[in-house]
DNA sequence: AATTACGTCAACCGCTACTAT
DNA sequence: GATAGTAGCGGTTGACGTAAT
C-alpha cells in the first residue's frame, strides 16, 4: 500500500537548510510545539515538506541535542547495545540522552564499523571474522598442542578481542603500560630497562593460559567503564570495585596487555599496524631513555 | 598549487507500522 | 476488513572539508 512521497509537490525546497528557515521552524515549534508535521510547513511559512521539517527538528534543531565527539562511555554503550539490538538506531539512541539515531548511525558506519572490521571483528555478529584468521599458521606452530587448541575456543571470545581492539586503538596507553611494567621489573632486578621485541612471544602456552578470558579478561573488561579514567591517567587506575583490588585489576590488565602479541597472531587484520605502531614506539622510547641516561 | 582520495554528516528516499475512517 | 493518512525508521546519497600525492 503506502502512498506517494509528500515531497512530490512543486515548489517544495530540498537540500541544506538556511539559518532563516531554521529560525522560522524553531519559532513555530516554540509556540505550537512539534505537532502535525504535514500542516506545519505551511503554517510556519516554510517551502519544505513536513518530513523534511521533522527531520531537521529531530536531528539538528532540538534543544536537548548533545553536540561534539562521542565519549568513550557512549561508544562502549553503542557497541554493547548494537551487539544485542543490531541496527535498531532509534532504540539505541533512546539509551543515549542527547544523541539522535541519525548521529549514532553515522558514527557507527563511519568509525566503529570500520574499526571493528580492521580489527577482524564482524560488525554484524560482533564475533571474530574467521575469514581473516590465519589458522593454518597457528596449527603449524610447534608450541601448539591439542590442549592449546582446545583452549583457543575460549580465547576466541568477542569480549577478549574487543578488549584487544580497544588496546590497539590506544597504542600510547599500551606503550606506557609496557614501559611501566618494564620499569617495575627493572627496579626489582636493579637493571636498566630495555625493550626486547620478542619478550612476550616466548612461552606461548603460558600466554594462552594467561589470556584465558574465563580468568583474566572478564576481570579487566568488567572495568571497561573505568577505561576513560585509565586513558586520562595513564595507568592511574581508579577503582571502587568491591570484588577486585586496584592491584588485582592492574595485574589483570597487564596480563591483557602482555597477551597482545598472541592477539596479533589471532587477529590477522589487526596485527600489522599494531606491530608497526609498537615497533616505532619502542624504538622512540629506547632512544628517549638513552638520551635521558646520557 | 592543483588534483585526487577519503572521511564525515546532514538530508533524502523508500518502506513499514500505526491510526483513523 | 479495506483503505488512506501520518509518523518514524533505516539505508543511502551527495556536498563539503581535509589529507595525501
Amino acid at each position: 500500500m503506502g502512498r506517494s512521497p509528500c515531497c512530490e509537490k512543486n515548489g517544495v525546497k530540498k537540500g541544506p537548510w538556511t539559518p532563516e528557515e531554521d529560525t522560522k521552524l524553531i519559532q513555530y515549534i516554540q509556540v505550537h510545539g512539534p505537532c502535525n508535521w504535514r500542516t506545519l510547513p505551511k503554517d510556519a511559512g516554510l517551502q519544505r515538506c513536513g518530513k523534511s521539517c521533522r527531520l531537521r527538528w529531530t536531528n539538528y534543531l532540538r534543544p536537548d541535542i548533545k553536540r561534539g565527539r562521542f565519549s568513550f562511555e557512549e561508544e562502549e554503550t553503542i557497541i554493547q547495545l548494537h551487539s544485542v539490538l543490531g541496527n535498531k538506531w532509534s532504540t539505541i539512541a533512546a539509551r543515549l540522552p542527547g544523541r539522535t539515531d541519525n548521529e549514532i548511525k553515522n558514527y557507527w558506519n563511519t568509525r566503529i564499523r570500520k574499526r571493528l572490521l580492521r580489527n577482524g571483528i564482524d560488525p554484524v555478529t560482533h564475533a571474530p571474522r574467521l575469514d581473516v584468521l590465519d589458522l593454518s599458521s597457528l596449527i603449524n606452530l610447534p608450541q601448539i598442542n591439542l590442549s592449546t587448541l582446545l583452549r583457543l575456543q575460549t580465547l576466541l571470545n568477542p569480549e577478549a578481542l574487543r578488549l584487544a581492539a580497544s588496546l590497539q586503538e590506544n597504542p600510547e596507553l599500551l606503550l606506557a603500560k609496557l614501559e611501566q611494567h618494564q620499569l617495575f621489573n627493572a627496579q626489582l632486578q636493579n637493571q636498566t630497562p630495555v625493550f626486547q621485541t620478542n619478550q612476550f612471544e616466548n612461552n606461548f602456552d603460558q600466554q594462552i593460559a594467561l589470556c584465558n578470558p574465563s580468568t583474566a579478561l572478564p576481570a579487566a573488561t568488567s572495568h571497561s567503564n573505568q577505561s576513560c579514567l585509565i586513558q586520562e591517567n595513564m595507568g592511574q587506575f581508579s577503582t571502587n570495585s568491591e570484588n577486585l583490588s586496584c592491584q588485582t585489576f592492574q595485574d589483570n590488565l597487564t596480563t591483557a596487555f602482555e597477551s597482545a602479541p598472541l592477539m596479533e597472531t589471532l587477529c590477522h587484520g589487526a596485527s600489522d599496524q599494531m606491530k608497526k605502531d609498537l615497533s616505532e614506539k619502542k624504538k622512540f622510547s629506547v632512544l628517549e631513555q638513552r638520551k635521558q641516561q646520557q
